[in-house]
DNA sequence: ATTCTCACA
DNA sequence: TGTGAGGA
């Protein structure tokens, strides 16, 4: 079951497409790069290519800001999810230790409930 | 026609 | 974030 995991994954898409798909500006796709939110992919032109899974990330990023997530907030939390993963290998693979289980939880929290204003980052400490 | 980087009346 | 310049 890996061959969809690699065709998400394969950057085909252009910055004009992924605008039509996402109904994010060039601007705010450039942007939430620069940010280090996505990474696309360049071709031999300079071209940025995005991938089905940076369309995600992008839908994502933009419901995050409509739930009042600045970017610094949504880095943060990519940050940990990162972070997390890393740990999760690292440590052999038990499905979720407590404190990944915890962790999700407050992300979902934040996520869905409107944690988190303009100003501040997240407090991926904040208790529940 | 498209996208890129850089800069700001 | 928008927008225009100047180049590829």
């Amino acid at each position: 079951m890996k061959g969809k995991e690699l065709r998400r994954s394969l950057a085909v898409l252009p910055i004009g497409t992924v605008m039509k798909l996402t109904s994010l500006t060039a601007r705010q796709i450039r942007y939430y790069e620069s940010q280090g939110l996505v990474l696309p992919q360049r071709n031999d032109g300079n071209r940025r290519m995005y991938s089905l899974n940076d369309i995600d990330r992008l839908l994502e990023i933009k419901d995050y800001l409509d739930d009042g997530v600045n970017v610094a907030g949504i880095k943060a939390i990519y940050e940990q999810q990162a972070a997390r993963e890393a740990a999760r290998k690292a440590k052999q693979d038990r499905p979720l230790t407590d404190a990944d289980v915890r962790q999700i939880l407050q992300d979902e929290l934040i996520r869905q409930g409107g944690l988190g204003h303009p100003q501040d980052g997240v407090d991926p400490h904040r208790p529940l």
